[in-house]
DNA sequence: TATCAGTTTAGAATCATTCTAATGTATTGA
DNA sequence: TCAATACATTAGAATGATTCTAAACTGATA
């Protein structure tokens, strides 16, 4: 709780109701994937009445502090990764989930990137079956 | 022409005008990616008064017959790909272009799927930075 | 060529997300 | 401690890509 005003503060957000509350969820140690959707929810049963902009806003200041990693995965929603280590995931359609791939992944054959551009980041992304 | 009726028919799809004009845009030889919206405005240098709900039905024809290939970018948009076969990109979020990359990419290290999970298919994204 | 299932279309509906602008609150410095 | 103010929250409207609806149209078949 009084670490994640600091927390907070440390990343210059002000640790408001909200915050803090989202905040503690999210950063309890385990890692999540979250859409603005799911943490709704979550915090629906929470009963924490927090405002779906609130929730947005949130999660949008958060990323932009380097707390969070956006994941595009599909067109219909927009997931946030706490883990922002560079890593990649296993993603089932059917269960709308996805699973961290921590291990060290190597792609090779990679061909060089068209003239001026450079490489930002490289993305796996393993869709599952069943 | 007739042989576009001719790749429609074959796969069931009605040989319509519509579609006709779209797989001959489509399908002429050079891959491409697509959104709803880059082909719409293909199709409006073109003149072919093709209405937008038209070209959505049409894109999802082609991508069940197995003629497109959906790819999930970001969040924005839909992208379709003419290249059906197993491969990887380059994509410039700057350019919003997409860039195939076709070369044997090999990614090592892949940890076992979770219990009860088959993989399907690996994707590949290359994110540059200008 | 008439029939009809499959298509096209304009415009409405949907749905995730963003915006607006009014209200609320954490911070600050006196 | 408190007032001022800069930053946050919020309900509800707006946005924008996509999907739906249902009426008009057309390719295929007999």
């Amino acid at each position: 709780m009084k670490d994640i005003k600091h927390f907070l503060r440390q990343n210059s957000l002000r640790p408001t109701k909200q915050r803090v509350i989202i905040a503690n969820y999210l950063f309890d140690g385990v890692n999540k994937h979250v859409t603005a959707e799911t943490l709704s929810n979550k915090l629906l049963k929470m009963k924490a009445g927090i405002s779906l902009a609130t929730i947005y806003n949130t999660l949008h200041d958060f990323y932009k502090k380097g707390l969070l990693k956006k994941l595009m995965i599909n067109s219909e929603r927009i997931y946030f990764d706490t883990n922002t280590e560079h890593h990649h995931h296993f993603y089932s359609k059917k269960d709308q989930k996805l699973i961290d791939i921590n291990v060290d992944m190597k792609v090779s054959g990679l061909p060089k990137p068209p003239k001026n551009k450079k490489i930002n980041k490289i993305e796996v992304l393993v869709h599952l079956d069943n």
